[in-house]
DNA sequence: CGGAGGATTGAAGGCTATCAAAGTCCGTGG
DNA sequence: CCACGGACTTTGATAGCCTTCAATCCTCCG
């Protein structure tokens, strides 16, 4: 029921390549889990005991200062790898966006385990120096970009991860998708205020580069002029 | 001479751990490379045929926009891991910032080597994490603090880290220390313009909180102060 | 129908960017 | 030794983008 064998993500997450005996053994020390929109999966500054495998919905990254700012500095989706493995704990918060469900694990069992199957290491090193590109990227934008470039760059990123993480062979770029953030968690993802959002947000749907559907759905009318603004 | 037995980073840098032998054997696909401040190492959009090992002094990562926008993504101090292994092509520029020498590798010979030293892939996993964790804190900084906050952080975060990157054994963080980095350059690690960068400094030197001997040198005067500005 | 949370819209203000000019540092050459 | 030139930095004035504060409006559910 809960076996690797019927897994979804098996073969994109980092457990691809791993054979039956070896899965039946990471088998033996993950468990799934639900989690519902808005539940905490890690919570900053705690001991970080979990890492865990995205299987199916979206979660947030986020870190915050004292004064209750709030910046979200990464997105898992399905087959995404979540935590911070070997010693050290990371100062960051995952909280469910949609229902989702994961894989996870008592990170002194997955250290273990990966330290005796260097195929899984390297999946994971691969998948981190892809998030680490991806990150700085996302320097980039909350640097120098401006507000409706921000906006620009986000609706472009997210028709494209969002078509990756259903399973559909991929058709390119969704015209029409759902957002699963909140237009706070827009804000928190750009470095804006909500404000700023909804602005530019009907800006570009007064402009017919976009239309809003309803509030979580999003499509995108006229993509090139979306590539334009996007800086 | 310029062999990995006398490499000051030997102990420090993704090779720890290597037995001698296979030392000699890495030691025979990289070289040793001198690179002045100013030249780059890396091209942004270049396939990235390399990748290196920083043995001394300090390099900027960079991606700019085509409008000329620059933002700092990252920054390499001794002992540190530069550059995208493993088939992807990251956009980004490496160019030295003070001299500095590094040990290089053709990407492929590298790539050959870490797939065949799990434990070398291992300390390059963990490196790799650790830097994601700053980056992302960095994400923070660049999306939700304000300018002296900014520059607050941006000044503990130096005296740190150069104090770590220098080989003297660790008496905490730096008080005085020689910036790498000119003024547009920390704007442009920090997200703002020269001007304000300009601006805060004399506001911190001004409220007694740093000296500025030099253009390059600061020294800090009062860190609780500091601490408290850094949000 | 009515309430609550989220989203939109509006007005005003502040922070940082932009534009512009003066000042500083440093190497070069007279 | 000093004058000169150029790059970098500092300082000032102004403008503009985004935030802040506030009110209204949806939309979903009880």
């Amino acid at each position: 029921m809960s076996s690797c064998e019927t897994c979804v993500v098996r073969n994109r997450a980092i457990c691809d390549g791993l054979d039956a005996r070896e899965i039946t053994s990471l088998n033996a020390i993950g468990r799934r889990r639900s989690v519902s929109a808005g539940e905490p999966l890690i919570w900053e500054d705690d001991d970080s005991l979990l890492v865990a495998n995205v299987i199916e919905g979206v979660l947030k990254l986020t870190t915050s200062t004292e004064d209750g700012r709030e910046q979200i500095v990464g997105v898992a989706y399905p087959s995404d790898f979540i935590g911070r493995p070997f010693g050290q704990t990371s100062k960051a918060s995952v909280v469910a966006l949609t229902d989702a469900r994961v894989c996870v694990f008592a990170r002194n069992d997955f250290d273990r385990f990966a330290r005796e199957h260097p195929g899984l290491e390297h999946k994971l090193l691969e998948r981190t120096l892809a998030e680490l590109d991806r990150t700085r990227a996302w320097m980039m934008l909350l640097g120098r970009k401006t507000a409706p470039e921000k906006i620009a760059t986000f609706l472009l990123e997210m028709s494209e991860r969002l078509s990756e993480s259903d399973c559909t062979p991929k058709f390119g770029p969704a015209r029409r998708f759902q957002l699963p953030f909140s237009r706070q968690q827009v804000a928190d993802v750009l470095g804006l205020t909500i404000e700023t959002v909804s602005r530019q947000f009907t800006r570009l749907k007064n402009d017919g580069v976009i239309e809003l559907p309803s509030r979580r759905e999003v499509e995108i009318v006229d993509r090139p002029a979306l590539l334009a603004l996007a800086g």
